[in-house]
DNA sequence: TGTGACGCTTGATCTGGATCAATGCGCATA
DNA sequence: TATGCGCATTGATCCAGATCAAGCGTCACA
């Protein structure tokens, strides 16, 4: 498997750092070259794939870091590779032409950025912390699809559950208050998280800043800022460095409508 | 082909109607029993079949006539057949435990819903106007996709397409205003239904109410119709039976962030 | 011809969340 | 140790859209 990067930054600190050492949050990542050792292929795109196919993706794929602030993908750029997140977490985001920007959803770990097959991206990916990807060639992955029916079968159920996923955000975008939009938000990640870790904690990290938080949800800072301040106040969650801890769950759940 | 009628409610003059003529919407629909004469079998799932496979299809394919108000799928039903429209619009819906609704789109002749091919839906399906649909087995559409690599990579197709309309309408949600979510829907619907009509008009069908529409964009019943009548008032548009007819389109692309 | 239900419109008022405006805090660089 | 920058918090005020409350027109049916 080749080894490249493309952090277009100059190296920082904080890019050795992320190589070294891998991001607290995010203690997944390729320890060593191949497959064989990669931590969230049994929750990837590749966890459909048997041993004897390894080899066959490993061909096409190689590792790519990005820094903090990359951009992966932009809106406009023709789609040439897909990629699978081994380390870091991203957003998705849509530009409206006057500054107006909506957060489609965030990138965790396992996570895959190309399921549409089709020529150009619908949003742009960029780095909220250092990250380590898996860059597959756009045209390496139509060949595979044809010829591996139930790998195109996977990336069809992962593109269902995406799409079941954006209802469930069109339903709080469009009709839950901003009190249940961050109780439903702050679950959300809890749970995705612990998919990830394989267990789960009422420490729920978020690497995504508040600004972020706001153009998921359809808020403004200064609200999803005051509604987390409040729960705090309220003895729901304690804010912690980087994230925070959930007090309440039963809170939360009776909070959330319909989960 | 089978055919079947299915419709729920005891027969009424409207439902006979839809039979002998068309809704006045959607003049398109099966002329035969048969794919040969499908109206919307070039815009619809089966555009991608070969004459040769139509028989296949015809053969786990049934005509099944729907009724005003009647629930096509209710969001809690395990999911055992699939629906290509041939006529009448429907409404996908989720509810919320309180009574509160989210629209999450309309359904027009060609749509096809069992993109996901999954066991469970995840939202209910309600006609607003009376329908007629080609209706599949379930497990006869999971064999198709099976032996047809073709007709699953154009499930995937329709799935992705499906998913970045979802993100438009995240955005929608999230970041338009009132003017801005009536204005972009309106063009939505004259863009879908010249797809379907073959030739692009100024009038609008609104075959759905006024609620629907708010539960669509995220919104009040009041708003909604308040915002279209000063639209009118400002000759933007006029509003005519059964929907609304556009007298100043640049006004509305000017309004609509994005396209 | 009445009557009641339903969907739409319109007006008056209210309010959740946006906007405007400081302030504070941590951390990187000088 | 200072300086400045990016981000989060907090307070004061505003307003787009929600809520509350009538009316109105149409149509199915008595």
């Amino acid at each position: 498997m080749l080894k490249v990067n493309e952090t277009k930054t100059p190296q920082t600190v904080a890019d050795h750092a992320q190589i070294v050492r891998p991001h607290p949050h995010c203690a997944h990542h390729i320890k060593g070259d191949d497959c064989r050792v990669c931590q969230v292929r049994p929750l990837g795109i590749c966890a459909v794939l048997e041993p004897d196919e390894w080899a066959t993706i490993e061909q096409i794929s190689q590792t790519v870091h990005f820094a903090e602030r990359d951009t992966l993908i932009s809106e406009t750029d023709e789609c040439t590779h897909f990629y699978s997140i081994t380390a870091g977490v991203a957003r998705l985001i849509r530009h409206l032409p006057d500054g107006r920007r909506q957060v489609m959803g965030f990138a965790l770990p396992s996570d895959f950025l190309g399921l549409s097959l089709g020529k150009t991206w619908s949003f742009s990916v960029e780095a909220i912390t250092p990250m380590t990807t898996c860059r597959f060639a756009r045209h390496a992955i139509v060949n595979l699809v044809d010829q591996k029916p139930h790998f195109l079968m996977r990336m069809h159920e992962m593109a269902s559950a995406e799409l079941n996923l954006a209802q469930d955000h069109m339903v709080l975008l469009g009709r839950l208050t901003a009190e249940e939009k961050i109780g439903t938000f702050l679950l959300e990640m809890r749970r995705r998280w612990a998919r990830i870790d394989g267990h789960t904690s009422q420490n729920v990290p978020l690497p995504m800043g508040r600004q972020d938080i706001a153009d998921y949800l359809g808020l403004t800072i200064e609200t999803v800022s005051r509604t987390i301040n409040q729960m705090q106040r309220a003895r729901h969650l304690v804010i912690v460095p980087d994230g925070i801890r959930l007090l309440d769950a039963a809170y939360f759940e009776h909070l959330s409508p319909g989960a």
